[in-house]
DNA sequence: GCGACAG
DNA sequence: ATCTTGTCGC
């Protein structure tokens, strides 16, 4: 699939801030999507040691979460872990993988924030703005923005807001007094219906089926390159 | 100046 | 993220 311009980039965090900021002016923030039939989830394992980053994403069918197709990819740990600015660390092994793939995705959730991000850039916005897709950051923890606790209820909501009160997320309850997770909008997709999604992907763990699938993927490829390489 | 800080 | 076994609780 088309995964845009921005494929691999060596970047100074310096600039990296700059690409953020043209990023916040493109992406968009709102629009419905038609009940979608693919559903896809991304994330990364790395090794520090090789340098070596590996992204895993998996196509799954909706609303049955089978899984459709997968792929994998290595890439050159490039960038320093600088909160704020996880993509530049990320996104190019994960558009790589993107690339190999052959469904379309109606829908991509993406393992960390979207809108909800220091310049309203997250992770998901950016591979959103790669792919031009539907894409949803769905976060295990916050990185800013302040909240009140949800209920202890699956489908339970809290706002996730900023300095100034706006509403920049959803503090989300998967599962019966489980940790919450943090739902983003990334790019062309409203955040009620991220949230709406989020639930409908929940095969019963805290991380929706997509994201949690292409944890245990990206673990793997790591894990069978170490013991043949 | 002192904390906070996605993965 | 990753290093790591058992263990407390539903």
């Amino acid at each position: 699939m088309n995964v845009g311009q921005f494929h691999s980039w060596t970047v100074t965090p310096r600039e990296a801030v700059r690409i953020q900021e043209q990023i916040r002016a493109l992406v968009i923030p709102r629009g419905r999507t038609p009940r979608p039939k693919l559903v896809a989830g991304a994330d990364a394992a790395f090794d520090l040691h090789a340098r070596q980053v590996y992204a895993a994403v998996v196509v799954l069918a909706y609303p049955d979460l089978e899984v459709v197709e997968t792929a994998v990819s290595r890439h050159r740990l490039s960038f320093p872990y600088v909160p704020g600015l996880l993509s530049f660390r990320e996104a190019p092994a994960l558009l790589r993988a993107f690339s190999k793939l052959r469904h379309e995705p109606d829908v991509v959730f993406i393992d960390g924030h979207g809108l909800s991000h220091p310049r309203a850039a997250g992770l998901a916005c950016h591979i959103g703005l790669c792919l031009e897709k539907p894409t949803i950051g769905c976060a295990k923890s916050r990185l800013i923005g302040g909240y009140r606790e949800p209920g202890p209820k699956r489908g339970a909501t809290s706002p996730l807001l900023s300095r100034d009160k706006k509403v920049i997320g959803s503090v989300l309850r998967t599962c019966d007094n489980v940790r919450p997770v943090f739902v983003s909008v990334g790019h062309r997709i409203g955040l009620a219906q991220a949230v709406r999604l989020t639930l409908a992907c929940g095969k019963g763990y805290r991380v929706p089926e997509p994201t949690r699938q292409a944890d245990i993927l990206a673990e793997r490829a790591k894990r069978e390159a170490a013991g043949s390489g």
